[in-house]
DNA sequence: TCGTTTCGTTCGGTTTGACGAACGAGCGCT
DNA sequence: AGCGCTCGTTCGTCAAACCGAACGAAACGA
């Protein structure tokens, strides 16, 4: 599985777009982001391959993070029910999880239902570096963390901690699930 | 509030980093990706301003996102209690929502915990274009969606649909609370 | 002690991205 | 009309990103 595409047009596409949404001319925004009116032109016209230096100076004029001009979205209108979603079983724990949504290519934010049940409990490998984690407790609870560094969740509580290092989820009450973004960057 | 950094040397260290981590010569990444040695050379020592093909084809050789290249990490641990978090009450419904966690400027992905009480639905206005809602109902009902397009949700169930169209919360029974995670771009 | 290989860096030459100026088009005002 | 201003594009020039080749260093055998 390689990358998308050449992003040369989504670029192009992503930079018109947030110039308009910000209602700034193509000379305004130029000048903001110390750039000629001619290079922002091309750009937005396709024609060109900018510098990071150069698209970087657009994203801070434009007051994105830069990896919108870079990754393009996906919009839908989807609902799963609870039994519906297909629950993704670890071998070693009484555990699952389903996967909501995903992020575009190698997933940005990744949305699911985590449920769990008493006695052994999860221990994650480590994700890719730079991933956190985000959890809500809907019932139940449940101790959540890095190792060695959990804590315990009543409903309605939130916790967010790095991906990237090995964690570990463990129910402490029967029926206890949760709602876990992961995200990833 | 600008951007974290001029990236130069970021991307450096992520480009050294991540080629090391595949355990690959500096020759040989700059073979997969179709650069000159020199190129890479340079680039890894933080001289030089890659174009955005040039970063991008290392994205593709190395089979990394790409985005990992240019924006770094930055972990935590945050827990934020049930009973700690800051409600935001709308005034014209029966409703508290909760910002647990933003994206940086211009939030990319924010994360709520969101009441609501049957009577008065919460009607939202739109927000900004291409903007998506998720939600994961906790407990109670809960009838959510685009205006004349709404959908019934259990515990469990989940939902996302547009958030640039005008759109409609309600709780069908008392103590009704869900996970809301709002995606900008 | 030589060859041989691979590593990463440094050195000229060529391609090209970015600049500044000029251009035509559109709009508002007198 | 005429003027003034801003919009976005196009054109020539220059700096620099990228290339290919050559280089020294280190490792390994013959």
């Amino acid at each position: 599985m390689s990358q998308p595409a050449p992003p040369l047009a989504a670029i192009a596409a992503a930079l018109r777009q947030e110039r308009e949404r910000a209602g700034i001319s193509l000379a305004e925004l130029a000048r903001r982001a110390g750039l000629a009116k001619s290079t922002l032109s091309q750009l937005e016209n396709g024609t060109g391959n900018p510098s990071i230096e150069t698209l970087w100076s657009l994203g801070v004029a434009l007051g994105i993070p830069f990896s919108r001009l870079v990754e393009p979205p996906s919009p839908a209108v989807r609902v799963v029910r609870a039994d519906e979603q297909t629950r993704l079983r670890a071998d070693r724990a009484d555990f699952t999880a389903s996967l909501l949504t995903a992020g575009s290519i190698h997933a940005r934010r990744d949305l699911y239902v985590m449920e769990l049940e008493p006695g052994q409990p999860r221990e994650a490998e480590a994700h890719i570096p730079g991933s956190i984690e985000h959890v809500v407790v809907a019932a139940g609870r449940l101790k959540a963390g890095p190792a060695g560094d959990t804590v315990e969740l009543d409903p309605g509580d939130y916790a967010s901690f790095p991906g990237d290092l090995p964690h570990h989820y463990e129910a402490l009450t029967p029926g206890t699930w949760a709602v876990l973004v992961m995200e990833h960057r």
